[in-house]
RNA sequence: GCCCGGGUGGCGGAAUUGGCAGACGCGCUAGACUCAGAAUCUAGUGGCCGCAAGGCCGUGCUGGUUCGAUUCCAGUCCCGGGCACCA
C-alpha cells in the first residue's frame, strides 16, 4: 500500500496518548523550554484553518527542542467563559455548561487529529470550579492590595449585549463583539487599578523579544506624557480652584482661556446664571451624541462659555472658562488651559469663538496656524529667550515655588473596567453588607460557583441575571445580622486568560494556584504564539496581573512572555456581486450588478446608472461558475462577472475551510506542512486547494524513497547501504545545517524547501545509506511527525523518535572543494569560472581575465579595476 | 490626517552583510509509461528579439549613491494594519 495517512496518523496519535510521550515533569538536570499557544475560545463552529498555523509552529519548536535535549512544557487548554455560549443559551435554552463541554470535546478532537505534542495531562478549562477558585483567589489578592475597587463611572453600556464593555472592547462607538451600538451610562462597577502599573508596563517592554509593532501599540495605549498640573483659582468663587494638565507648561503665558470637559464636576457650580441654560443644553447635546458623531466632527469645534473666569497665575490676568467636548473628561484632569497660539485644537476653537491668540513661542506664523513646535519663549516674562525645553524646566520650578502646580506624568491608560452584567463568567467573591460596605469571601469559601439558571436573558435594566437568583444571592450573616448579599456581576473573559500560563505549570494544585517550585522551574514562557488581535488587550492585562504576582512574591520574573510571535491569518477567496433586493425578500427577482456597475465611494453602495442603493451579496466559492478562461461568474447568470476578494475567512462569506475536511482528504501531516510552507509564519496568506497537493506529493516521495512495494503488493523497507557516498554526505550535511538554522529562526517555509531538495536529490542516488534515511526521518519529525514515526519504526526502532537526538551537521562537509564564481564585466554577468575553495584573489582575478567572454565584452578597453568578492563574484571594470 | 508593515514570474513565495534575481512548491507545456486515463517519472517554463549562438529588458513608479542595488537614500503611487481631539 502507498503512503496512507488515514491509517498512520490515528495510530501514532493513539501511541503518543497511551505512552504519554509528551508528559512534562520538573527535572532540574535538564534545561526547560516553555512553548505556549494562545489558548482558544472553544466556539461552536469548531477549529478554523487559522488556528493550526500557530499551533503547528509551536509544535515544530516543541518537538525540535525535545530532540535538542530540552525539557519541554507544551500545554493546551480552553478559554471557555464568554459571550457566544451565553448568547446561544439565550437563543436555545441550552445551558452554557453543556454547550461549552460539547465545544471543548470537539476542539480537543480536532486538535488531537493534527498530532500536536501537547501534554494533555495539563489541560485547563477556565470554567472548571477548580480553576475558577483560583481566579477568584487572585481577585481577593487584588482587592486586599487596593487594586480592585468599585466606582460609579460613565461606562459603555451595550443594550443589545446587556452588558458594559471596557473601552478596549468598543470600536467606533460599537461593540467589538457583534458591532452593536454602545451608550455612555453612569453605573457602579468593579475597576482594577492597572494605572498604578502604567510606568512598569511601559518600561519593562524594552527587554522583551516581541515584534516592535506590538510593543509600539502597547506604548501608545499606555500613552505616557510628561507635563505639569497647574491650578487655576476661579474668580468670585473663593476656595474654588481646578487643575489642568499640560505637556507645555512653558506656554502658560499664552493661555488665553480655559476649557472644562462638559462632564467636569465644577461646571454646575461655576456656570453664571445667564449662561446656565446654554450650558445645560450643550451638556445634554454632548451626552446624546454618539461617539461616532463626535469623532466625525473632529475638525469643527463647539462649546459654550460658562461666564466664569479664572486667574492665569503667570500673567495675573483673568481668562474666561469655557465648556467644550473637545476636552475629554477621562484624560488628565478633564480640564485644559487653552494656548491657541501653540495648540492646533485650541487655535481652531479660538478662531471659531473669536478668542485672543497670543504668541509665546517664536518661530511660527499665527496668522495661518498654531506653532506647535519648539522655539524661543517670547512675551513670557521670566522665560523670555529660553528655548522650549529649558523654558519647561524653568516654568516647572516656578510653579512649584509658587505652589500653583507641579511637574507630573500623565497616561492615556485608564483603570480597567472589570465587571460584566452577564451570567457566564466568574462570580465576584464579594459580599455586600446592608450598610453598603463590602468584604471579600474567605479563601476557604472559594470557589463561589454559578447557580443553575433557566433564564439567561439580560434583565434589560442594567442588573445582571444573577441578581434575580435570590437564594444564591443571599448569604446568612454568621454574626446574626441581616443576610449578606453576593455581588451579582461576573468577571470579563480576560480574567481566565490573565494567568492560565501559570496554572499550566501546576494544573492540579488544590492548595495554591501554582507551586513555587513549578513556577521557578518553568517560567517564564519562552515562546508565545498567537494572533495579532491580542496585541493590546490580553497581553497588557496578563502582564499587569503578572506584575502584581511579582509584587506579592508569587512569581520570580517581571514579565510572563519572553518572546512573542504573531502568526499571520489564512485568507479565503470570496466572490461578490450586488443586487437591489434591499429587504432580503426571498421571492423577489432582483436585478444583479457587477463591480463595474457599482459605485462604492459613498457610505452605501449604489448602482452607477440609477444612483439607487444596492446591497452586497456573496457566492460560496464552491458554487461559483468558471468560464473557459477561469473568470468567476454567477452560478445562475453566466454573464455576471463576480468580484474576487481575498479576505479573512468568515461564515458570512462562505469561504471557511474546515480542517476536518483537509485532514480527511490529505492527512494531518500535509495540512501541517502546507500551512508552514505557504509563506513566512507572521504573514497572512491565501488558502489554496492546489498548494496542498504539492506537499502531499512531497510526503509520498518521502514514503517511496524508503518503502518499496513488491509486485505482489507487499511493502518493505528498501535496501540501505552502510555508508553514504560523498555527494550524499555533503547534501545531508547541508540540509541538516540549513534546516536547523531555519527552525531556530522560525523560517519553516524555507526549512521545508530544503527537505524537498534533499528528498528530490536523494531519490536520484543509486543507493541510500541507513544514516541518510534516519537523518531525513529525524529532520522531518517536527514537521510531519506521524509519517516520521512510521518510517522510524519501519527503520527498525522499537521506540518513538520523540526523544531521539537532533542530527548534527558534519561541518567539514559544508565547504565544497571547488566553487563556481560568476564573472561580471561592468556589472553584467558574462561568464563563470571554477576555482579551488579558498583560492587567492589574485588567482581568481587571473582566471576571470582569461575568459574569452571577458575580452569580448571589454572590447579592447583597458581593465581599470577588478573587484573580487571571495566565493561569490568577480567584477571587471573597463 | 498621523504612525507602522508590504509591493519580486500566471500564483504562493526565495535571495545570510550591497555581490549570479526568481530557490522550493503550485500551475502550465512537451516527452516517457499506458489500450486509454489517473498516478508517476524526465525535460522545459520572467518578458522581448533570434533558426541558433547570443543579445536586450526586468523586483510598483521616478531619480540618486555605488564597480555592482530586490537590498541603501530622496520623492511618488498602490495595498494591508494600527491610531485618530489624549492637552
Amino acid at each position: 500500500m502507498a503512503y496512507d495517512p488515514a491509517t498512520i496518523e490515528p495510530h501514532w496519535q493513539a501511541y503518543w496518548l497511551e505512552h504519554q510521550s509528551f508528559r512534562a515533569e520538573i527535572d532540574p538536570s535538564r534545561p526547560k523550554y516553555y512553548v505556549l499557544d494562545m489558548f482558544p475560545y472553544p466556539s461552536g463552529d469548531g477549529l478554523h484553518v487559522g488556528h493550526p498555523v500557530g499551533f503547528t509552529a509551536t509544535d515544530i519548536l516543541a518537538r525540535y527542542k525535545r530532540m535538542r535535549g530540552f525539557n519541554v512544557l507544551h500545554p493546551m487548554g480552553w478559554d471557555a467563559f464568554g459571550l457566544p455560549a451565553e448568547q446561544y443559551a439565550i437563543k436555545t435554552g441550552t445551558h452554557p455548561h453543556i454547550t461549552t463541554r460539547r465545544n471543548i470535546d470537539n476542539f480537543r478532537r480536532q486538535i488531537r487529529s493534527l498530532g500536536f505534542s501537547y501534554d494533555w495531562s495539563r489541560e485547563i478549562d477556565t470554567t472548571d470550579p477548580g480553576y475558577v477558585k483560583w481566579t477568584q483567589w487572585i481577585f481577593c489578592r487584588l482587592y486586599e492590595r487596593g487594586l480592585a475597587y468599585q466606582a460609579e463611572i460613565p461606562v459603555n453600556w451595550c443594550p443589545a449585549l446587556g452588558t458594559v464593555l471596557a473601552n478596549e472592547e468598543v470600536i467606533d462607538g460599537r461593540s467589538e463583539v457583534g458591532g452593536y451600538p454602545v451608550e455612555r451610562v453612569p453605573l457602579k462597577q468593579w475597576m482594577l487599578r492597572i494605572t498604578d502599573y502604567a510606568e512598569r508596563l511601559l518600561t519593562d517592554l524594552d527587554d522583551l523579544d516581541w515584534p516592535e509593532p506590538v510593543k509600539k501599540m502597547q506604548r501608545e495605549w499606555i500613552g505616557r506624557s510628561e507635563g505639569a498640573r497647574i491650578r487655576f483659582a476661579v474668580d468670585h468663587h473663593p476656595d474654588t480652584e481646578f487643575e489642568v494638565f499640560t505637556t507645555r507648561p512653558d506656554t502658560l503665558f499664552g493661555a488665553t482661556y480655559l476649557v472644562l470637559a462638559p462632564e467636569h464636576p465644577l461646571v454646575d457650580q461655576i456656570t453664571a446664571p445667564d449662561q446656565r441654560a446654554a450650558a445645560q443644553a450643550y451638556i445634554l447635546a454632548t451626552r446624546s451624541k454618539s461617539e461616532r458623531a463626535r469623532l466625525s466632527e473632529t475638525t469643527s469645534k463647539t462649546g459654550v462659555a460658562t461666564g466664569a473666569s479664572a486667574r492665569n497665575p503667570a500673567t495675573g490676568e483673568s481668562i474666561p472658562i469655557w465648556i467644550a467636548d473637545y476636552v475629554l473628561a477621562s484624560y488628565g484632569t478633564g480640564a485644559i488651559m487653552a494656548v491657541p497660539g501653540h495648540d492646533q485644537r485650541d487655535f481652531e476653537f479660538a478662531k471659531t469663538f473669536d478668542l485672543p491668540i497670543k504668541e509665546v513661542v517664536s518661530g511660527g506664523n499665527l496668522e495661518v496656524e498654531a506653532h506647535t513646535g519648539d522655539g524661543r519663549a517670547v512675551h513670557s516674562g521670566f522665560l523670555d529667550g529660553l528655548p522650549s525645553k529649558e523654558a519647561v524646566q524653568q516654568m516647572n520650578a516656578w510653579l512649584e515655588a509658587e505652589s500653583v502646580g507641579d511637574a507630573c506624568v500623565s497616561y492615556k491608560l485608564r483603570d480597567w473596567l472589570f465587571s460584566r452584567q452577564r451570567y457566564w463568567g466568574e462570580p465576584f467573591p464579594v459580599l455586600h453588607h446592608a450598610d453598603g460596605t463590602t468584604r471579600i469571601a474567605a479563601d476557604e469559601d472559594l470557589p463561589i460557583t454559578l447557580p443553575e439558571l433557566q433564564d439567561f436573558r439580560p434583565s434589560g435594566d442594567f442588573s445582571p441575571p444573577l441578581a434575580r437568583v435570590t437564594d444564591w444571592l443571599e448569604v446568612p450573616d454568621p454574626t446574626g445580622g441581616p443576610p449578606l448579599i453576593r455581588d451579582a456581576n461576573t468577571m470579563p473573559q480576560w480574567a481566565g486568560s490573565c494567568w492560565y500560563f501559570l496554572r499550566f505549570t501546576d494544573p492540579e494544585n488544590a492548595s495554591a494556584p501554582w507551586s513555587e517550585a513549578a513556577e521557578q522551574y518553568w517560567m517564564p514562557v519562552d515562546l508565545y504564539v498567537g494572533g495579532a488581535e491580542h496585541a493590546v488587550l490580553h497581553l497588557l492585562y496578563a502582564r499587569f496581573w503578572h506584575k502584581v504576582f511579582y509584587d506579592i512574591g508569587l512569581v520570580h520574573t517581571k514579565e510572563p512572555f519572553q518572546k512573542l510571535v504573531n502568526q499571520g491569518m489564512i485568507l479565503g477567496h470570496s466572490y461578490r456581486y450586488w443586487d437591489d433586493n434591499l429587504s432580503d425578500d426571498p421571492h423577489a427577482a432582483p436585478t444583479r450588478f457587477a463591480l463595474s456597475q457599482v459605485d462604492l465611494s459613498g457610505e452605501t453602495a449604489t448602482d452607477r446608472a440609477s444612483g439607487n442603493e444596492v446591497r452586497e451579496q456573496w457566492i460560496t466559492p464552491g458554487d461559483v461558475f468558471r468560464d473557459d478562461d477561469g473568470t468567476p461568474k454567477h452560478p445562475e447568470d453566466h454573464r455576471l462577472v463576480l468580484d474576487e476578494v481575498l479576505e479573512k475567512m468568515s461564515k458570512s462569506r462562505g469561504n471557511v475551510i474546515s480542517p476536518d475536511q483537509i485532514i480527511e482528504n490529505f492527512g494531518a501531516d500535509s495540512m501541517r506542512l502546507y500551512e508552514m510552507f505557504i509563506g513566512p509564519l507572521e504573514k497572512a496568506a491565501p488558502w489554496s486547494a492546489d498548494g496542498i497537493k504539492g506537499v502531499r506529493r512531497f510526503l509520498e516521495r518521502v514514503w517511496r524513497l524508503l518503502i518499496v512495494e513488491s509486485p505482489s503488493g507487499e511493502e518493505s523497507l528498501r535496501e540501505l547501504s552502510d555508508a553514504p557516498s560523498e555527494p550524499e554526505s555533503r547534501l545531508l550535511a547541508r540540509t541538516v545545517a540549513g534546516v536547523t538554522d531555519d527552525i531556530e529562526a522560525m523560517r519553516f517555509n524555507t526549512a521545508i524547501s530544503k527537505l524537498m531538495i534533499l528528498v528530490r536529490d536523494a531519490a536520484r542516488f543509486e543507493s541510500l545509506a541507513r544514516h541518510s534515511a534516519e537523518t531525513l526521518t529525524l529532520l522531518l519529525a517536527p514537521f510531519a511527525p506521524h509519517l516520521a514515526e512510521e518510517l522510524w519504526s519501519r527503520l527498525g526502532h522499537a521506540d518513538s523518535l520523540t526523544q531521539e537526538a537532533w542530527p548534527e551537521a558534519q561541518r567539514e562537509l559544508l565547504e565544497e572543494e571547488r566553487q563556481k564564481i560568476a564573472v561580471q564585466v561592468n556589472g553584467k554577468r558574462r561568464g563563470e569560472i571554477e576555482v579551488a575553495t579558498g583560492a587567492s584573489n589574485a588567482e581568481v582575478e587571473a582566471a576571470a581575465l582569461a575568459l574569452d567572454a571577458v575580452a569580448k565584452h571589454l572590447g579592447g578597453r583597458a581593465v581599470q579595476k577588478v573587484i573580487v568578492v571571495p566565493g561569490r563574484i568577480v567584477n571587471i571594470v573597463g
